[in-house]
DNA sequence: GTAGTTGCATACGCCGCGTATGTCAAATAA
DNA sequence: TTATTTGACATACGCGGCGTATGCAACTAC
């Protein structure tokens, strides 16, 4: 009846990361105790501890299992685009609406990077930037827009995203202000482009859709 | 010999500020203990809780005293500039430097955010926003830039710039990697003027001036 | 002079974190 | 099988920090 001991091991971290997970997206970090939601868990703060040192690892777990899924999410949008630019532009749009998730939003760019200092700094996070870049790299590869730092960019747009987040989160009207924020944004990631011919066309009906 | 009484309770007020500044400057905002910082300044919790109410009270006071030092810092720079569209990059750029000082990023940047939300949703702060915004609409109205909604813009600008900074100033070597965010920046808002004749010229000399 | 208010200090209790310690089951060795 | 060790948790304890209630002295008003 009982499962198998790495099982059970597995389990308790994933309740643990899942608890801690909950608890930090809707209260926040500061104001989580560790007490209460572990209890929620079925568990004590020893298992914690065990497991993850002290309360700001296990928000590092937290954050790194996120990281991962974005990653993984944003990957998902690009191909599934028919071009790379447009791949690009998705990915940019939907790291806006991840953003705009409350759990994302307070653990990923409120109370991390306060607890943690800058994540993408530390290795094996912040997939997110380097997927970017990447995105950036193989367009300009492609010649398809002008000669930037692949790097710098992405994080200019990685900031200029999060923080759009937080206003369209914080405003009276999340609609309007979404609508605005990303044809705000869509004008600037337009103009990275290269204006020859046939782009100069795309821009001119892209400007115009908005969302 | 003993000053007068309302002058008194001023002293103790920028005492206060001052010292719970340096504190949440320098070892953060929820590791500084009340009790330490007050006493510092010869105080005590007490008059503390009489002028701020509690501790995130305090800090409201501290960031909407900050944010209009750089207010007013930003409006010199762009007052300075011999054109309204140089004053206008002079200001994004001092802004991520001033993004860079210790002070201004722990508070502004990381523990403000984490600690109230989204500073610049309440009325009476971040009038850094509101002096980007101004610039923009003045642009616009000079028709020296293309249409686009300045608050949004703005606001992605104000996220791009705390970004560059973090990155800035957590990088192995921040000469290196400034040289880099201000270049990317500064071309990212070069695609932001109307391409026409003269402006295009001015766009490729400052491309390859750099910082 | 007296009553009320204001500016701060002192005292108290509670909560939350971290650590040290205990316990029991599973793994390993003899 | 039995003995020993290791690992996965739970329990117990102390300390620091916050908020609040209370106290007190100085100033103000009449």
């Amino acid at each position: 009846m009982s499962k198998p001991r790495p099982v059970m091991i597995a389990e308790t971290r994933a309740k643990l990361l899942a608890a801690a997970r909950h608890a930090f997206g809707t209260v926040g970090y500061a104001q989580s105790s560790m007490d209460d939601f572990t209890a929620g868990a079925g568990l004590t703060r020893g298992a914690l501890y065990h497991h993850f040192g002290d309360k700001k690892g296990l928000l590092q777990a937290v954050i790194q299992k996120m990281d991962a899924e974005m990653t993984a999410r944003l990957h998902n949008v690009s191909s599934r685009a028919p071009t790379r630019w447009q791949g690009f532009v998705d990915e940019c749009v939907a790291y806006i609406q991840m953003a705009l998730e409350p759990e994302i939003q307070r653990i990923m760019f409120r109370d991390g990077p306060a607890v943690l200092g800058d994540i993408s700094q530390w290795p094996s996070t912040n997939g997110c930037i380097a997927a970017l870049s990447r995105s950036l790299r193989e367009l300009k590869a492609d010649g398809a827009i002008v000669d930037v730092d692949e790097e710098a960019t992405a994080r200019l747009i990685n900031g200029a995203s999060s923080h759009a987040a937080l206003w369209i989160a914080n405003s009276e009207n999340p609609q309007e202000t979404s609508k605005r924020a990303v044809e705000a944004f869509r004008a600037l990631l337009e103009r990275l482009k290269k204006p020859d011919g046939e782009t100069a066309k795309a821009r001119a009906t892209i400007s115009v859709t908005g969302s």
